[in-house]
DNA sequence: ATGCGAATGATAATCGTTCTCATTTGCATT
DNA sequence: AATGCAAATGAGAACGATTATCATTCGCAT
């Protein structure tokens, strides 16, 4: 499913452990994985691979723009692979539901912000935190995190 | 300079190591600090306390709406006193410097997209990064970050 | 002044992440 | 296809921020 050449492309090496984490990013469209996550979903899948591989190759394809990293609430960074069109997100306290979009709005305002205060803009996180209308949190009655 | 009823109205018991981080938060307006940070500061100025109770205190002024505990980039957690007006932050991805600043339109926005999205909009983040121009950070050059 | 439960501080433990280093791999070259 | 070497890997140690443990101390109502 996934060429090397995008490895290459990026000017890394490529190897089997980081093709399985790129493949395994591509399967799970819309979800964003902790490190860990990714380790176990791809020992559970039969591959032969080190935590500190995945951290690794995460690092590496951050760098080369492959996937972007978030640190939602939690204490630990989650990742998604980069298609290419840049979002923001929406996340569900109770049931961890995270909803992607983008606001051209909210975007020129921000470079105004930044310009207003003499910064030259070189990125942003913008995180929206609330209860969602799933079957687990209607209401906003309480509901066990399935994160 | 600090009451102790603030904290008593918080349903916080009065001690002295909770006030003297109280009040130390309430010396540093504008500043960010980590609880390291405060716990040396708090050393330095001769006070006797330990790093546990500096962190439990401030997890329980966030719980009571004291102070607010900001992730930003970086793996630690930085803490400012809670003075009544919501802001956002923009920080220097060179220098640290952190200003902050409110807009009306992207708080109006913010809601408008929790709305579409079906959540109950409890709270958000937001955070610019950029290079400011700071006598550090002349044009973007390299300068040592003095966190 | 006294007593009790909550708060403290020193330190151990935890958690996510990064580093170390001996071994293995990708891949360009024979 | 065999070889060589730098780069990548994996196991586990190390790390930094934060939280838990637990014996001692403190705030405060009596």
């Amino acid at each position: 499913m996934h060429q090397p050449k995008h490895l290459k492309n990026a000017g890394l090496k490529s190897t089997l452990p980081r093709l399985k984490v790129l493949e395994l990013l591509e399967n799970v469209e819309g979800l964003h994985l902790t490190a860990e996550a990714i380790y176990r979903k791809l020992l559970e899948a039969g591959e032969e691979i080190g935590l500190a591989t995945v951290y690794r190759a995460l690092t590496q394809f951050e760098a080369a723009g492959l996937v972007t990293r978030h640190h939602f609430e939690g204490g630990h960074a989650v990742f998604e692979l980069e298609r290419g069109l840049h979002h923001d997100h929406i996340v569900c306290v109770h049931c961890g539901r995270v909803e992607e979009f983008f606001d051209k709005v909210i975007e020129k305002r921000q470079s105004a912000i930044a310009e207003k205060h003499g910064f030259t803009l070189r990125d942003h996180s913008m995180t929206l935190y609330g209860e969602c209308n799933g079957p687990d949190c209607q209401g906003g009655k309480k509901a066990k995190a399935n994160v």
